[in-house]
DNA sequence: TTGATTTCCATGAATTCCCATGGCATCCCT
DNA sequence: AGGGATGCCATGGGAATTCATGGAAATCAA
C-alpha cells in the first residue's frame, strides 16, 4: 500500500488516556513496520517535542529510523544535532496499538498538548498529528488567513515550483 | 524491539542510592544483553567520566560492546585509544538491575553529578543520561533560547535537510 | 562492631489485559 | 430487493499486573 496516512477524523479520549486510531493509519502503521505480522500490535513513536509545539506527532517504525539515521549521521556535538536528539529520542515514547486497536496518551502527554476528552487526528505526509480539536480549529484559522492575503486563483501548488515562502 | 531508547522521566533517589530504571528502557536493556534470560536481571555500564561530565551515560551491553571493540581498533598508544579507554574501563561501573527495577548510584558517582533526591533519565540514541533535574534544565537554556528565536511553528525536522547552525 | 551494602517484603498508584456492546458497512443467499 | 449474517470499528468497564517507592532484615567488609 503505501508509506502516506491520508484523512482526518475526530475519536474518543477517555479516562485512561485510551484513544482509537483511524483504521486507515493503522494500516499503514503495519505495512512500516519491519517487525509486524498479522496478528501482532504495530509500533509507532509518538514525538510530543518541547514545551512550544502544540500537537503530537506520529511515526511509523520506518519514518522514525529514517529520521534517526539522519540525525546520526549529523557531526557529534553539533547543535543541530543536539535540538534533533533531544526531541526524537527524549520527547518521544515508543509505543503500540492495542488488539483493539487503540493508543494510550500518558497523562503527562495529555496535558501537554491540552488533549481532554476528544482528540483529531490529522494524516501530513508519511507522519500524522493528533490535536486537541480546538487548538487545530484555532491553527487552521491562522492558515486561512494566509491564504486570505494571496490572491484569489491561488493555486497552493505553485509552492511546488519554487523556493520556500518566507 | 528495538536498540534504542526513548522518553524522559524523574525517579527518586533514596538515601542509599538507589533509583528506579524508567520500565521502558529496561526493556531495551534486556533486550540488548546477551546473556539476559526472562527471570534475570540485565546489565548495564554507567560511564561517568572524568570530572568536567556533568551527567551519567548508561550505556546496553551490546552498545558498550561496540564502543569497545571501536576503541579497540584505533592504535595501541595513541593518545585516543588512551583517552578512551581511560573513559570507558575506569571511569565507568558495571552493574545491574535489580528484581525491583532499580538500579543502585554509589555515592561517590552520585556527588561527582551532583543528584540528591531526584534523578531525571532521557534517552539519546543507544545510550540515555542522567541529570540532577536542575543541571538538566540549565544545561538546555541555550536550546530552548534557540526556539524562542524561531517561528512558532518552526519544525526541527528542517534541521535534518540544512547546514548546520551556529 | 559499625557503617555500608544487599535482600526481602510491602503498598498505593498507574498501566495493561480481557471481556463486552452498539453501530455501520459488506457480503451473500434466496 | 429484502434481510440476515458477518465482521470490523469505536468505545466502555473491571480485573489483574506492573511500577515506583519505602522500610526492615540480613549480609558484608574493614
Amino acid at each position: 500500500m503505501s508509506r502516506r496516512f491520508r484523512g482526518e477524523s475526530v475519536h474518543k479520549v477517555d479516562g485512561k488516556g485510551r484513544v482509537s486510531i483511524p483504521a486507515a493509519f493503522r494500516r499503514v502503521l503495519e505495512e512500516n513496520d519491519p517487525d509486524y505480522t498479522s496478528g501482532l500490535n504495530p509500533n509507532l513513536i509518538i514525538v510530543y517535542g518541547n514545551s512550544k509545539r502544540t500537537f503530537l506527532e506520529g511515526f511509523s517504525v520506518a519514518s522514525i529510523n529514517e529520521v534517526d539515521e539522519k540525525i546520526a549521521a549529523l557531526p557529534r556535538g553539533s547543535k543541530s544535532r543536539r535540538i534533533l536528539e533531544r526531541m526524537f529520542s527524549g520527547q518521544a515514547l515508543h509505543t503500540s496499538i492495542d488488539e483493539t486497536g487503540r493508543l494510550v496518551l500518558p497523562q503527562k502527554i495529555r496535558d501537554k498538548v491540552g488533549i481532554i476528552n476528544d482528540a483529531i487526528f490529522i494524516a501530513s505526509g508519511d507522519t500524522f498529528q493528533i490535536w486537541h480539536p480546538d487548538t487545530y480549529t484555532q491553527h487552521n484559522l491562522e492558515i486561512d488567513s494566509w491564504y486570505d492575503q494571496q490572491d484569489s486563483d491561488f493555486d497552493p501548488l505553485f509552492l511546488l515550483e519554487g523556493e520556500d515562502l518566507d
